[in-house]
DNA sequence: CAAGTTACCTGACGGC
DNA sequence: TGCCGTCAGGTAACTT
């Protein structure tokens, strides 16, 4: 379900409900997500705690309290959450409730279980960005997003420019979806080699990977199968969507049938016409 | 080391 | 109707 865009989505909707409330009580399915659910951790560490910020980096979710402590989500492919009234049936597939001081609680629902939830106590907390975040690439809206980046770790390798930027030690947040839009709309085609993008090319490419980012995030995200915000609405950004998802379907610039590939296991959709390897 | 493949898990869909 | 194979927005451990 989610890259970037339904991500902050989620973090905008979430943030009004969840500053400035304690949390008093934590519930689990039990059941492990990609890794196991920290959940005596959580109960000693942020039971009685108050919410201090709510906050995104890459596709991660950070919630931190009054004394620093973090706890980070992960929503893999199918997770979601949602703010409910501590009585509504539970669905299949929520894993875990996060009780707040005001008879709501944050809950996350995640079918294929790809999701993830970890809790840094203050002392780990303070170091995320080397400890956690070490590996992960400048968020695409900063400005340490340049070409110079780009270039200094394409040089010499010879990876298909999709596989790249889809890689989270490149740049945060961009997953299939926004890769295949984002090298459309710059007439790149997603198999070529990444060294070979001049300086230009990724000035623009950049360009247009925070355009799309942030249209999307106008739009209340994409929403695939069954993707909702903290409110329980869909996005509709998928309408725009130019090649993904349109096999065989005419390339809305020149008219000729988009194609699909896999290129490195993954979809990959593009015009033939317009994008050049 | 770089790049490709597989595994993790469940459900939806198409073909037969 | 039902069974089976394929595919899906992510990430990381493997293999080559």
């Amino acid at each position: 379900m989610p890259e970037l865009p339904e991500v902050e989505v989620i973090c905008l909707g979430l943030r009004p409900h969840l500053t400035g409330r304690v949390i008093t009580a934590i519930q689990c399915s039990g059941k492990d997500l990609r890794h196991p659910v920290p959940y005596s951790l959580m109960n000693e560490r942020l039971c009685g705690q108050t919410i201090r910020a709510v906050a995104r980096r890459a596709k991660y979710l950070l919630i931190e309290t009054e004394d620093q402590t973090l706890l980070i989500i992960h929503l893999g492919m199918t997770g979601n959450l949602g703010i409910f009234p501590h009585a509504t049936p539970l669905k299949i597939h929520d894993h875990v409730r996060w009780q707040l001081d005001n008879g709501l609680e944050l809950r996350l629902n995640d079918t294929r279980r790809f999701g993830a939830v970890w809790l840094l106590p203050p002392e780990q907390a303070k170091n995320m960005e080397t400890d956690f975040f070490g590996n992960t690439g400048p968020e695409p809206f900063s400005n340490t997003c340049t070409p110079a980046h780009f270039m200094a770790l394409a040089r010499a390798r010879k990876q298909p420019v999709k596989t790249f930027l889809m890689d989270s030690r490149t740049v945060a947040g961009i997953g299939n979806i926004y890769a295949n839009e984002a090298l459309f709309a710059a007439g790149i085609h997603p198999s070529r080699e990444v060294c070979t993008l001049q300086e230009d090319e990724w000035q623009r490419l950049i360009q247009l990977i925070r355009q799309i980012l942030t249209r999307a995030i106008a739009c209340g995200g994409s929403t695939i199968s069954d993707f909702i915000n903290a409110s329980g609405e869909s996005g509709y950004f998928q309408v725009n969507f130019q090649v993904y998802g349109r096999k065989g379907q005419p390339c809305l610039q020149c008219g000729i049938p988009i194609e699909k590939t896999q290129i490195s296991g993954r979809a990959s959709y593009f015009c033939p016409n317009c994008q050049k390897t």
